[in-house]
This record gives structure tokens, sequence and C-alpha cells, in this order.
DNA sequence: GTGGTCTAGACCACA
DNA sequence: GTGGTCTAGACCACA
């Protein structure tokens, strides 16, 4: 379900955020179901217990997990809506990206068509 | 020439590359100028040296600038060029923007219109 | 493992990149392997930690190693290859220093018999 | 004749030193023959003065040349001899240079064969 | 624990 | 003056 590059330049925890909320957002894991508990993904994954634990906390705070001691995580009522407003502040990065590439020279057309590829994609 | 976020998250020396980098690309810096010394960028910045050799380092290994020992560094011919291919690059960073924007129901439309929006500004 | 010259003319950063390379060349360190952390090797050769970074940094750049923080430093798979690779670059350094010797009088066959004895000697 | 690297990593200074050096070998320079003045040397490559004093002083501590203050600097009787001698020393560079070659598994064929072709290459 | 960034300050060779 | 190297020491996020 998550597969993750221990020696990328991501750190580790925040790969483990966007892959839970990309399973949320794909419908894979649906709001009230159980999250694997940290243990599990700690020995599946072969991460650090301390490196879910961190992750876990920030998906809590982001409501978009919810942990309860003893009793496991849970994907909380309104994940998707949460998730997806949030993702919108991508558009910033975007627009960043998008002005280092017009200074190079590459042409709107350009961006567009890269752009269009990636809508036309199959969702994996 | 330069402004530089001392607070920001983005390292100091990152941004004097991407600074000095850009003032290429736009002309100001024009290929076999005298890029400004080390402890004079040092000190207009109010950073220390040691930072500034670090950005300075990367942007001679790049082939951005030519730094010699007692001489001073100096934009190196076919900068222009070189710093565009790399710049290409970014187009990775876009599509892994866009297809994020994607999974989270933004539409092509929308992300169409944010970059029509960017190639609109006027350069600065 | 790495012996250092703490006093001679060659940087000490890069007798510690030379040397980590030719430990990666010898088989001591095999590809996935740690390499000694930063301040291991700091505190074991007697060397400021920003001199060993600085070394590390580039034997990331190179490509021999790959660092991630909070977990180390590890032997890059395909260093062997990239290594050796851009070793063969150091034939202009040969080319240059016969040709040297050859403006200087002296005899091809003394050349070769300097290479020949090379060959001979036993790997350390 | 000389070609200065302005921007090259080996000091303009050492380049003069092995410049004069080289007319000196291949009988451009004869012994008693003046050298071209630190003023002349100066403007003509558009380098510092202090920089062409400084390679004759060395030159001139080799036994190179004789600098006669208010006279000019002319080749000293037995430079070539001398120059050879010292050239000699680039043996150990040679065999330097090969050591880190046979290590990155370079063979000695390819190393004799490079060489050869040196041999063969026509006097510039 | 790990690597990464930064400052302060010294010292060097080169131009 | 210039860039380059190095030390000492602090602080950070990550595992």
């Amino acid at each position: 379900m998550l597969v993750i590059d221990k020696y990328g330049s991501q750190p580790i925890y925040e790969q483990i955020i966007e892959g839970i909320e990309r399973n949320i957002l794909l419908g894979i894991l649906k709001e009230g179901d159980a999250v694997p508990s940290v243990r599990e993904l700690s020995v599946s994954l072969g991460i650090n217990p301390n490196t879910i634990q961190k992750a876990y906390l920030e998906l809590d705070r982001r409501g978009s997990i919810i942990s309860c001691a003893g009793r496991g995580s849970f994907v909380r009522e309104g994940a998707v809506i949460s998730i997806k407003v949030r993702a919108r502040g991508e558009l910033d990065t975007l627009r960043e990206t998008a002005r280092r590439l017009k200074m190079a020279g590459v042409s709107l057309e350009e961006l567009t068509k890269t752009i269009d590829d990636v809508y036309k994609e199959a969702e994996e």
C-alpha cells in the first residue's frame, strides 16, 4: 500500500503522511476505516516506529486520521474534503515552478502540454 | 541585486545560488562579467563568507561561474544556456505537482489558468 | 582504514574523498555498506567534522555514497563502476605528464619500464 | 610564445615558469638569450607584473634564467640540462597516476598505448 | 544517534 | 585585494 524510498531526499515521515493521504484520496482507505497500526507499518516497511509515530501525529493534527490510545487509528470523517482543501495550496508551488520555467525560456505551450499529459494519464 | 531571506526554510546558500543564476538569466550579469567577490557579498548581505563560499563553489561546479583564487569569480561563457538546460529539469517537478493537484480533484482548466496567468505576468 | 596527512599540500577533504573511493574500489567498503559517520571519522582522524562533511558532500554529489540525514551515509549501488569511469579521466593526466617527460628527453623505454613496474607491484 | 590560461586552475605564475622552460627545451630560447622583460611580458600577456616577477624569481632560483637588475634576464648557461634533470622528477607523478589507473582497472596495454601515442606525436 | 547549515575567525597562496 | 581550507562550536530536523 505504501512505497517508501529510504534513500530519497524526502524525509521518510513525510512520505508516510503523503502515502496515507493518497490512499484516502484514492478510496483505498475509506472514512472510518482502520489505518495500519504503528507497529504493523513499522514491521512491514522496516522503518523505526518513532518515525511512523511522528507521521501519524501529524496526520492526526491535520484531521486526516484520529488516533485512539489502545484502539488504533482511523480515517477521520471528512478527511477526504480536508485533504483536498489543503492540497489546493500546492497551486502556489505550481505557480512558483512555472515562473522559474518561464524565466528559463520554456514556452507556455510546453508547460500546457506537460500538464495535459498528466491529466491524460490513467489513474494508478 | 540579491534578496535573501535569512530566516526562511530554504538554505541561504541555495538562495544565493538561485539568485546569482536568476541575475545571469535576466542579463543583469553577463557572460564574462565579474561576480561580486565572496567578501563583498558577505558584507553587503550580512552573511558569513563561508556560506557565500559554499554557494560559489556549487555555482562553479555547475559551470555557471568560474572562480580563480586571487583574481575573483566570473560568469562563465555558456552559463546562460547551461542554466537553461538544467532548469528544464523542473518540468519534472511541475509534473509531480500537477499529479497531486489532479488527485486532489483540481480541474485541468484551473491548472491551465494558473499557468497562463504566470506567463502574463510582467517580467520584474 | 584511512590515512590522512594533515600537513601535506593536498587538502584534507580531498584525501578523504580519495581514501573512501579507494576503499570502495578495493572492496573494503562494499555497495550498500554504511560509511563511517561524519562524527565517527571526525573523532578517529582528529579532524573537524566540517571538513569530513565537505568530503562526504562531494562523494554524494559524485554518486559514490548517498547521505541520508538522520540515518547515515552508505556506499551507493553502482559506486564502483562510476568511480572507475571517472578515474579513466586520469588518462589525460598521464598523457600530459608523458608529454613533459618526452620533452625533457626521457626515453619511451624508461617510461614504459616505470609503468611496467607499477603493474608488477603487489596490491596493498 | 607563451599561452596563458587565465581561468585555469593552474596558477598563472606556474604557467609562466613552465612556458619559459618549455621554450628553453625547445630551443626557441637558447642559452644566453635575453628573456622578455617583466614589463614586456606583462603587457603582451595582460598580466599583473607582480605575477611575472614571481615567476622570474623562481626561474632564477632554479637556475633556468639569471636576472640582472637594470640589464634584464637571460637564459642561464646549463639551463637545458638542469631543466631536464628536474623534469625527471615527474617520473614520480607518472608512477602515482599509473597506480591510480591500475586500481581503476585500466589495463597495462591501454597505458602503454597511451604513452606510445604521445611519443608518436609530432613536436609542436 | 545521523547528516546539514551557519557563524566566527584564522591562515594560506595567488594576483 | 582574491578565492580556498580548516577549526571550533552552535543549532536544526530526522530516525
